[in-house]
RNA sequence: GGUCCCAUCGUCUAGCUUGGUCCAGGACGGCACCCUCUCAAGGUGCAGACACGGGUUCAAAUCCCGUUGGGACCA
């Protein structure tokens, strides 16, 4: 393995590795990072994940990464990301930081790189020229026109549709035209391919092109690229989708060709939409990140992500630790799986539901914010935040829905929705409210246990039933119809708000 | 068009390697009931699948063949 060709041409503008780790650590410092001790259980497994940065980091992508991600924790092996940028005019620095952030925000760390395609260019060539010294490529000066017209010749005539071979045998060394270099493909027997998840493929080599590993434009194409990289970097297990099942024999030969081991396959079942059709925008989301903006706790996308394919018995929840030590490619489900929506809501309420009020508060946070929140503003629950999370955190199913609700209690005054009050807060809801906020007064401490006795009264003298007493109450404190219990609101605003806003909702009933 | 892959409840899946314990288990979602100061959560229960057709076998979701359907790749 050549090592020293990658470390040369890693680029030097790329920050470094660690930087990478240490923000994440400030911006994420989330309770699920598990520490995995990797003196003496080093293996030399090497995998990668290796996106293009075309657009932002999708669900399929960041599956993808996952099974690279714990295979390599569990083999106390080497994750490595590279990034396959030879697409230049649709690759794009953002994307890369997409791709990037995507990572660090689920808590997928590497082990090496980002290494990019674009830096080793030269790399490629130098080892396409090889192949052609040793006779395992030629040159090939067909026009993209002949070859067009050859195709459909071809076609209309039934036949394969193929390249023919035309400059196969010609041995042209140092040709004037532009040329492209084309592998020189094994034309007989086949190609076996012990797939991990799909099992024993095999593709008969009479179906196989003499593929183009060179462009007339000298830059490297896909299969080429990724067989080099795939073998300088060491790499022992190549975990992708499945859409490369049929790039697989090509690159078998080539690994061959260039007498380099050829490493194991996975390949991974599609993710597809709801609808079954391939995963696309018109899904709504698909990118990683835009379910962080939703207000998924990364763990539960994770968990989800993990689920979509791979099982282990009935199990539904697993923490990075429990998914690192139960991953296995012998229960990687074959075909392709539907994303559900409702089901990763409702891992993510139970991730929710779960949460340390502490880091709750955190997360949830960034979202009240923009809602106007302010963090250090006079409007404050009793408590912080960290004494409103518990009371949500079994009801939430989003942070954003949390954020929602956590809202009448961090702003003054409190938003009224009309039609609550139109219902609620009516002559009839008065007097009971009246009387409730008089005996308030008085009360010490302010808590449950002395609040409880004050409503039974009021029940008593009004004749009341606690429906009809606690929903007014509600729409008076909260300006909703819903939230926590009355005792749990409450004790939340305090007494001095909790009577500013009964005084407030008996203001806007018309006294009659 | 060629090659390759796939096929269990609406969805994710267990079971398939080593055929009987499966008139197919779990989870999400749905429905009903219970709990209840609202909304949730929670509890209990119900409905819901082995794509089809052959074959092998005493016995097939499990093995073999074919069909159909879906998908990927090449161009």
């Amino acid at each position: 393995m050549d090592r020293s060709v990658i470390s040369a041409s890693v680029s030097p503008t790329w920050p470094p590795i660690t930087k990478w780790r240490e923000k994440r650590h400030e911006e994420y410092g989330s309770n699920q990072r598990v520490h995995f001790d990797r003196r003496g259980s080093m293996t030399d497994v090497r995998v990668r994940f290796a996106p293009s940065p075309t657009g932002f980091l999708h669900v399929g992508g960041l599956r993808t990464a996952l099974f690279n991600w714990l295979f390599a924790r569990r083999e106390g092996g080497t994750f490595i990301l590279r990034i396959e940028d030879t697409d230049r005019d649709r690759s794009t620095d953002d994307a890369i930081e997409a791709i990037v952030n995507g990572l660090h925000w689920t808590g997928l760390d590497w082990d090496e790189g980002p290494y990019r395609q674009t830096d080793r260019l030269a790399l490629y060539r130098q080892k396409a020229m090889e192949l052609r010294e040793r006779g395992k490529a030629y040159w090939c000066v067909c026009t993209p026109q002949e070859l067009e017209a050859r195709r459909k010749e071809a076609q209309a005539k039934g036949e394969p549709i193929k390249y023919d071979g035309r400059c196969r045998e010609r041995g042209l060394t140092a040709p004037a035209e532009p040329a492209a270099l084309r592998f020189r493909s094994p034309q007989e027997g086949q190609t076996v391919v012990d797939d991990l998840i799909k099992g024993t493929i095999a593709f008969d080599h009479a179906v196989l092109d003499d593929l183009i590993i060179l462009r007339a434009n000298g830059y490297a194409t896909y299969n080429f690229s990724v067989v080099i990289d795939d073998a300088l970097m060491g790499i022992t297990h190549v975990i992708r989708g499945d859409d490369h099942v049929n790039n697989t024999p090509r690159q078998v030969a080539l690994f061959k060709a260039l007498e380099y081991r050829v490493p194991h396959f996975a390949h991974l079942p599609m993710i597809l939409g709801a609808d079954k059709s391939r995963l696309s925008k018109r899904h709504g989301a698909t990118s990683v990140l835009a379910y962080q903006d939703m207000g998924y706790l990364p763990e539960a996308l994770v968990n989800y992500l993990v689920r979509l394919g791979w099982s282990h018995g009935d199990q539904e929840m697993f923490s990075i630790q429990d998914m690192v030590e139960k991953f296995s490619f012998d229960h990687v489900q074959a075909s392709a799986a539907a994303c559900d929506p409702e089901k990763l809501q409702w891992l993510n309420a139970e991730y929710i539901k779960r949460g340390e009020p502490r880091r709750l508060a955190d997360v949830l946070r960034p979202f009240l914010e923009k809602r106007g929140y302010d963090p250090r503003g006079p409007v404050q629950p009793q408590g912080g935040l960290e004494a409103v999370v518990p009371h949500l955190r079994e009801r939430a199913k989003t942070l954003v829905e949390m954020a929602e609700w956590t809202m009448p209690y961090v702003t003054e005054p409190v938003a009224m929705d009309e039609a609550a009050a139109v219902k609620f807060l009516t002559t009839a809801a008065a007097p009971s409210l009246t009387k409730f906020a008089e005996r308030l007064k008085t009360v010490n401490p302010f808590s449950k246990e002395t609040i409880e006795p004050l409503v039974q009264a009021v029940l008593n003298d009004e004749h009341l039933k606690m429906g009809a007493f606690a929903q007014p109450l509600r729409v008076a404190l909260t300006g909703k119809t819903f939230s926590p219990g009355i005792y749990e609101v409450m004790a939340i605003l305090g007494k001095e708000r909790t009577l500013d806003r009964i005084t407030q909702a008996l203001q806007r009933i018309p006294s009659s």
